[in-house]
DNA sequence: CTGAAAGCGCTTACAG
DNA sequence: CTGAAAGCGCTTACAG
């Protein structure tokens, strides 16, 4: 089983064994239209009998490209990665790229070394980092794509960190009569969080309506807990618009213990679309993100710039998707009182 | 940005900048003790100065170890893939391995072709599954190590399909009173599935309880959901053991909908500790598993059968722990009543 | 359309 | 302790 060292065939055997030289069987493997027929039936003749493969390593060797590309995982990964990471290496993959693994450690100073140190001697032709990086681009010698990125660079990249469908969600929320809001925000080192916040503010105010204000969340179900029984209890708030589905399962829990009631007093958001919303109770109302499709669209992007062809355009397909469940309620009589006053 | 051709420093370089030969040069990156501390010095200086290191791709080619492990991952990863990945990546980069995702799609006949096509020819040194693999492992070229594995022969990685918590679960609800159990299986394509299940019967088997069964599931929140829509009404089972925190919410969510409390009629249990589980209501009990330790270990064997080394001792500290919340409580007496029958 | 030569950037014996 | 030679398995011009 650990028999490494099993005699590797070579090109040059596969060669001499269909009669051609080892360019040859180059050629057949490099899909060079040229060959004559009978050539080419000769060659794989012999290496499906050997099952015979081109070592990579060489290939890469010579055309000092290697096929590799590196993905940067957070050291603690959660579903998004896993799901993000997964359409990109179904793409990869198609593509005929290696998407290795990386994981890094440190603070932000750190990790940015740390990935321009590979971007430096990796041995990758592209980078894609799964979480935020502090990191100037332009300094890279390979092309790197970032999801969730550190600085604003990537905002262009709409549709990997769309929050406009926050507003969609105030809209419906108002025309239950809500008009007054609390938003847990995800941390604000990744640009999808601080995008929806953004989102959430704008909109608040275009709408003319009241927010109690921005709770620093961490994605967590802590931070939404937190943030909800931090609440004065006469602030009025009706509806709560969460970053992820765990910190509005928190802010329920806490509503809960406070004595007030879900959907009925007051309404609560998540977005994630985690199977376990669906079966709570209440049901948790929110947003479905396709990662899958995230990462497909990240991927695709590193890949045309290592190739050094124009990204593709994004597609329009709607990524996000709001999903009303039971967590949403028309707000009660003692927010539209407050709105009369 | 994609200045990809910048003319690459090679040893020889280094080697007529600090005015030794490349050997030494390649001697100084191997850490071999023996170099002269002056040559060392000068070494060092043109290295950090160039910000020179040795590329990987042409050691690779001349030493025929490409320090490179592969990671299998389902076409559709969870977040029990991220945390074990985690965790493996966190050690593989230790050890001085770069971790390469490759994703399988298709039927188990399919991926496990493809499996042992990557094992052959990928140009790996070793293969970590996380997903089943219905494969002989004899016929790999290289080490292949799986966690949650099609057949048996990895039963004996303990640490790594667990289940010995099951009975301490049972126990613990044989001292709140219940006697009727239910359990809701995971796939049992997967070990750890199949483990808890075969603990599940046991024990009841052994401690003279009455279990209605087990129901098939896929660890989804609806698997756990229709579990307890099916049962007959006269079922008498006052304890759900669920193989997954979302089957165990669908179950809670069935009971609920049919009138049962939870945990006052029936308790439920789950297996992973999600977040949301602790701030659903009731919260969730459940079993807090490492998987960052399972990772680690998983790839820890690997390394060491790569590097033709013994194994290392899986770790006895206990990769499972029991959470007890409000989703589990004394049984009902109708429960206690259908015992003294 | 196919073959002989050179070389990618290292490491591994082998001398000295 | 350090240097000259050979070679890992391919691909890339260059001839023919």
């Amino acid at each position: 089983m650990t028999d490494v060292g099993a005699p590797r065939i070579t090109i040059h055997e596969v060669a001499r064994r269909a009669g051609v030289s080892h360019q040859t069987v180059s050629r057949y493997f490099r899909r060079i239209e040229s060959l004559k027929p009978a050539t080419r039936q000769k060659i794989e003749a012999v290496v499906s009998e050997l099952n015979y493969r081109p070592n990579p390593v060489a290939r890469s060797m010579r055309t000092k490209r290697s096929g590799r590309l590196a993905t940067i995982l957070p050291s603690t990964p959660s579903l998004l990665h896993s799901q993000l990471l997964g359409g990109a290496a179904a793409i990869a993959q198609a593509e005929g790229y290696l998407l290795e693994v990386v994981t890094i450690v440190g603070d932000a100073r750190t990790r940015a070394d740390r990935v321009l140190e590979l971007a430096a001697n990796g041995g990758f032709e592209g980078i894609l980092s799964l979480s935020p990086l502090a990191l100037d681009l332009e300094r890279s010698p390979v092309p790197i794509v970032a999801t969730g990125d550190y600085d604003d660079q990537f905002r262009s990249q709409g549709e990997l960190a769309d929050a406009s469908v926050v507003r969609n969600i105030i809209e419906h929320l108002v025309s239950l009569g809500h008009r007054d809001f609390l938003h847990i925000a995800g941390p604000q080192t990744f640009t999808s969080a601080r995008n929806r916040k953004l989102v959430y503010e704008t909109t608040i105010e275009e709408l003319g309506l009241r927010s109690y204000g921005v709770a620093d969340g961490d994605w967590s179900g802590q931070s939404g807990y937190d943030a909800v029984q931090g609440l004065p209890a006469t602030c009025g708030v009706t509806a709560v618009i969460a970053a992820s589905d765990q910190a509005a399962m928190g802010a329920i829990r806490a509503a809960l213990e406070r004595g007030w009631r879900v959907p009925d007093d007051i309404s609560v958001f998540g977005w994630d679309d985690y199977d376990m919303g669906r079966y709570a109770t209440p049901a948790l109302s929110t947003v479905a993100v396709d990662r899958d499709a995230q990462g497909r669209e990240a991927i695709l992007k590193l890949i045309a710039t290592v190739r050094g062809e124009e990204p593709p355009e994004p597609s329009h397909d709607p990524i996000n998707r709001i999903i009303i469940r039971e967590s949403v309620a028309p707000a009660p009589r003692r927010g539209a009182q407050d709105t009369s006053s």
